[in-house]
RNA sequence: GGAGAGAUGUCCGAGAGGUCGAAGGAGACGGAUUCGAAAUCCGUUGUGCUACUUUGUGGUACCGGGGGUUCGAAUCCCCCUCUCUCCGCCA
């Protein structure tokens, strides 16, 4: 959420973000609510005040006929009190229905565009080698080798799921460490989060638990959600909470699955690993001071990169653009790696992205911390993939593909790995 | 799963219908004392919203959360959540 004591002396700047982020809100709506719900709120504590005041005159001692007449003013009172709460409390939740649709303000190098092709390709590194042959997809691969069986999963699970075999999971389990180690390296605290979380923070990151288009699922029954991510239990982890400065910035990662439902995202992008209902993700997540946080932000971009270099496969990184950022971003950047079994000749395709979310995700989940002068400031937080294993398993499998079928790997992860190459078993 | 106890400010802890934003202590901060420190003494020490004569002052709300009773609730009643202890079960 935005500030929203901003809404009417930035109104012209937020109507212009809610267009070029391809969106539609009634800001007058939202201006007249506020207008409102502050005089109701004015009249509630008004007569608040009188019901105090009646209160405390009945203090001591007094004459029953006195008393009498001060117990019927304040029934009065307690009549006229409840009602114009009722009204505060229905216009104020109208109020904050619509005011928590307002995006995120955007950094003002943000591309302005409708979708990801209008996003902006600010670097490119490596380059993707041609074969000598006719490169499989990590589709075919997968089957190939034995390392993912779709058609079991579907059976068993339902489609969008996928059991990873023999050295898949080995593969996993490499990346992971791989990326964790980098991790530790720079200083992040490393944590296995829970994979349910409590509706209120999954809002509070922002996404909608609920719904038609909705991303996640939620658990039958109670007010928990699977979690999409990391990112909503580390940003969870400090809500209402009141952070000392000195321990700003906060690093920390975590490891989970994550749960999509990614309704209609069906279509041949969408095929095999690339989007499915469950993966495993390390997530990197920061809490800092609001100065810190475009520093920090490319501070972890850095690191995606050093994880994909590491890993000698061929990206580019893109600014996305305002009609793609995300209602939270203030700025975000993706990582799109070389997978040359995407489209006809291969193409680049997303495998990370990190999000400068300012102070928008710290607002709801009322994480502040205290500054030397003693006041308190909502703190920024960042939020970046260090490795989507699914992605990345893509990315991995259909780069280090050789001509005999079989997939090296990759050098970085030889030591986790404990073998150089996967190939086809004979049994 | 069964039985019981509890949840108050940064922490400990009092509070039993009006004098309570809340005693007392600890801690922290400022000052006095000291060559300096300890000890001692004095003072300050929560957050949100809101108004204004805008760095202050006032109003209002907050004693785990929600509802109720009452002219008036930290205090009485109901529901929920969480924590602790004991028993059972389990990785």
């Amino acid at each position: 959420m935005i500030d929203l004591r901003q809404l009417a002396e930035r109104k012209e700047e937020i109507a212009r973000n809610i267009i070029n982020r391809g969106l539609t809100i009634d800001l007058d709506a939202i201006l007249s609510l506020q207008t409102s719900r502050s005089s109701l709120l004015g009249e509630v504590e008004l007569l608040r005040k009188n019901r105090n005041e009646n209160a405390r005159k009945m203090k001591g001692r007094m004459d029953n006929d006195q008393r009498t007449v001060l117990i019927e003013e304040g029934k009065v009172l307690k009549e006229k009190i409840s009602e114009t709460e009722e009204l505060l409390k229905k216009t104020e939740s109208e109020y904050f229905n619509l005011a928590k649709l307002i995006p995120n303000y955007a950094h003002p190098a943000v591309p302005v565009g409708k979708e990801d092709t209008d996003n902006l390709e600010i670097k490119r590194w490596g380059t993707p080698h041609p074969f000598n042959f006719t490169a499989k997809d990590h589709v075919q691969l997968g089957e190939d080798l034995d390392l993912i069986d779709f058609e079991t999963a579907t059976r068993v699970s339902g489609p969008k799921f996928y059991y990873l075999k023999n050295d898949a999971v080995l593969l996993e389990l490499a990346l992971e460490r791989y990326a964790l180690d980098i991790l530790r390296s720079h200083g992040f605290t490393l944590t296995i989060t829970p994979d349910i979380a409590r509706q209120e923070v999954v809002e509070g990151i922002g996404f909608n638990p609920r719904g038609e288009e909705s991303n996640i699922y939620t658990i039958e029954g109670t007010d928990t959600c699977l979690v999409g991510t990391a990112e909503i239990t580390l940003g969870g982890y400090h809500a209402g909470q009141i952070l000392k400065e000195d321990d700003l910035p906060i690093l920390m990662s975590g490891l989970s699955h994550c749960f999509r439902r990614e309704a209609g995202g069906a279509g041949q992008y969408s095929k095999g690993l690339y989007r499915v209902h469950q993966f495993s993700k390390v997530e990197m997540f920061v809490y800092c001071r609001p100065e810190q946080s475009e520093q920090l932000h490319e501070k972890l971009l850095t690191i995606e990169e050093e994880i994909f270099r590491g890993l000698g496969i061929p990206y580019r990184i893109v600014d996305t653009c305002t009609g793609d950022l995300g209602a939270p971003a203030y700025r975000k950047f993706d990582i799109e790696a070389w997978m040359p079994g995407r489209g006809s000749s291969g193409e680049y395709g997303e495998v990370t992205s990190t999000s400068n979310c300012t102070d928008y995700q710290a607002r709801r989940l009322n994480v502040r911390y205290r500054k030397e002068d003693g006041t308190n400031e909502f703190v920024h937080l960042i939020n970046g993939t260090a490795i989507a294993i699914s992605r990345a398993l893509v990315a991995v499998m259909e780069n280090y593909q050789r001509a005999d079928g079989s997939i090296v790997v990759p050098e970085a992860l030889v030591p986790y790995m404990g073998i150089t190459r996967i190939e086809k078993k004979h049994r």
